[in-house]
DNA sequence: GATGCAATTGCAAACGTTTGAAATTTTTTT
DNA sequence: AAAAAAATTTCAAACGTTTGCAATTGCATC
């Protein structure tokens, strides 16, 4: 509640103009020697501390960036923040992290205020609502103000500076490829939500790459969840119950994997022996559960770096208005024994 | 780059005073309905944007809470996080999250930075490097601006308006306790870092209820790691070639668990028959990897929320010099299959 | 046409800090 | 001792917005 001390009351205890105190705080060669080191123990004494919020107004910098994710809960998104900040934090910027939870109203809300707090840039992994709604005009907004927005993993084309993402597709191909490779011949697909990109990235991945192998897609084979362990359950069920059982399954994401490979071991089956299981992202267990999980892993602190890399380049360019650099950053297979002999 | 649209340049635009503009966008009973409509309409053309900043320093007020934790990239600390946004974003505040790393320096930093930015309240977790060190001015310069700090999850008895805890030493008795019931007789236990409370806590449940059931502590079953499941490996396969091997371990978290049972796995012996496992955190994953980890919830998610209620309890607060609120939270034990039968 | 009243608009200060230019004080030079 | 030079300090404006109070305008009433 106690006011903070200001450069105006160190003024007046002391009467001297404003100019001194604050000169003689900056350490301006041009301050008397006894009145800067009088004025500077002062200040310490009754604990002065600048008000950054007046400097952000009268420079027009604010030295913060929005940074708007869906969640911030799993392993791949926190290394996307983590690699933004280690880039962008030693320069003196400060995160502004807002969680949409997937939700259209609350990514647009953050967006406005990001805007109306001036910050210098802003980081978008769009929400799913966003993409089912197709409302992008908060996205318009920050083009229209010449703020650089710089889409992370989940892009929107338009209006961005920039972009990084993950090529998802040739992710999703290479695992699929490895499965077929490795003697399997009827591999099944826990998809994901079919408004979501990165999912349909996936999908599409392993559907090529059955196609150029020579192989039939089987609708059967194909079944939706949500990303999350208990929404594989059901499906893996259904899979285990057909009249002609896959062989394999390729998982959207290592949470859908771990469901999987219960339901399987619960029913009694060898993985890898009878089913082989894949999954996405290689969070830090999969290499530890057992059978440890062949996943395809995304390099979300570099990605994140990068993103903060695109945004000091854009800062530093001439032409502002035809800057643009947009890079897709390639998943790795690791092959693991859920895929492999032990 | 284009600076933005500011009232003054709308005022200047119709030859009216800048009061009429600010009037007029909020709507101020006493305007003209047609200047109104005229001002309003002829902003949102131009996307007038209000300045949030001018608006801070006027005010006295941001509506920004400040957020210092170790890490984020785990399920736990996202989770309170997640609480305290839960509570605290419909109101209007947003967070500003700073990612210490562990380090004493950034999380020293990020409290002067957020003194600066005016921030509202505070929310720490501190860091090990703090506890290492034995700086806590830090947190004295919140509490002497007489700004509300309030601990999460790891706390510095001090300076603080309250905290939320959890209380890990009970928790820790309780699987301890388990293993005991369920038969146990030489149980380990992987240590966390010596000094970070929370690992310390848990260590002493373990001592604790050792003692109470009458078993002697033996310092060979007792072993550093680190948090990480790596960090688990090699004292494990330590664990195993004592000449009298181990029934259980209890691991400081799930992590050390996950690896704990890699090795356990590896060398051919079985969970829960010979060895019986216990975690800590009850991580997404623990109910769906095999053998399913019996571990301790602790409850991130609420610990946030009751964080975000003291804050607000004490702006409501009348002698706010006297507030004071502690909260500890009981974690709870979730057992299956890592420590039973099948 | 003067007066009164309501409706509408403008003025000026405030928030805390910085900074170029002007003003004042101190020191040096002649 | 006066003038010039150097050192130090103060003034005033700026950043964008809001708001109590004063000023202006329009309109009706007498």
């Amino acid at each position: 509640m106690s006011r903070p001390v200001t450069i105006k009351d160190i003024a007046k205890k002391f009467k001297c103009s404003p100019s001194t105190v604050s000169r003689a705080l900056n350490n301006h060669p041009v301050i008397n020697e006894d009145t800067r080191r009088n004025l500077q123990e002062y200040a310490r004494k009754v604990g002065y501390q600048r008000n950054q919020v007046s400097l952000n107004l009268l420079n027009k910098k604010t030295a913060s960036i929005g940074v708007v994710v869906p969640t911030i809960n799993n392993y791949y998104e926190s290394a996307i923040i983590e690699g933004i900040d280690s880039v962008l934090q030693p320069l003196g910027y400060s995160l502004n992290i807002c969680v949409t939870n997937e939700q259209f109203l609350l990514e647009q809300g953050y967006v406005e205020k990001l805007l109306s707090n001036r910050v210098e840039g802003i980081f978008v992994s769009v929400s799913q609502e966003t993409y089912d709604a197709g409302h992008y005009e908060h996205f318009e907004n920050i083009y229209n103000r010449n703020l650089p927005l710089i889409f992370i993993d989940r892009e929107y084309e338009g209006f961005a500076v920039g972009s990084v993402t993950i090529d998802d597709y040739h992710g999703a191909f290479a695992a699929v490829e490895h499965l077929i490779k490795t003697g399997r011949r009827r591999i099944a697909h826990l998809r994901g939500p079919q408004s979501m990109s990165v999912a349909e990235q996936r999908f599409r991945g392993y559907s090529e790459c059955l196609k150029q192998y020579g192989f039939e897609e089987d609708e059967s084979l194909i079944i939706h969840t949500d990303f999350k362990v208990e929404s594989a359950i059901k499906p893996v069920y259904h899979l285990l119950d057909l009249p002609s059982r896959p062989d394999a399954i390729f998982c959207v994401n290592d949470q859908t994997a771990i469901g999987a490979m219960k339901v399987i071991r619960d029913q009694g089956l060898d993985i890898p022996g009878e089913i082989a299981v894949a999954g996405f992202d290689d969070s830090p267990i999969s290499g530890y559960i057992s059978p440890s999980l062949t996943s395809v892993m995304r390099p979300g602190r570099q990605l994140g770096m990068k993103a903060a890399r695109i945004f000091l380049d854009y800062q530093l360019a001439d032409k502002k208005d035809t800057f643009s650099e947009h890079i897709i950053l390639p998943p790795q297979l690791v092959v693991r024994e859920s895929t492999l002999g032990e």
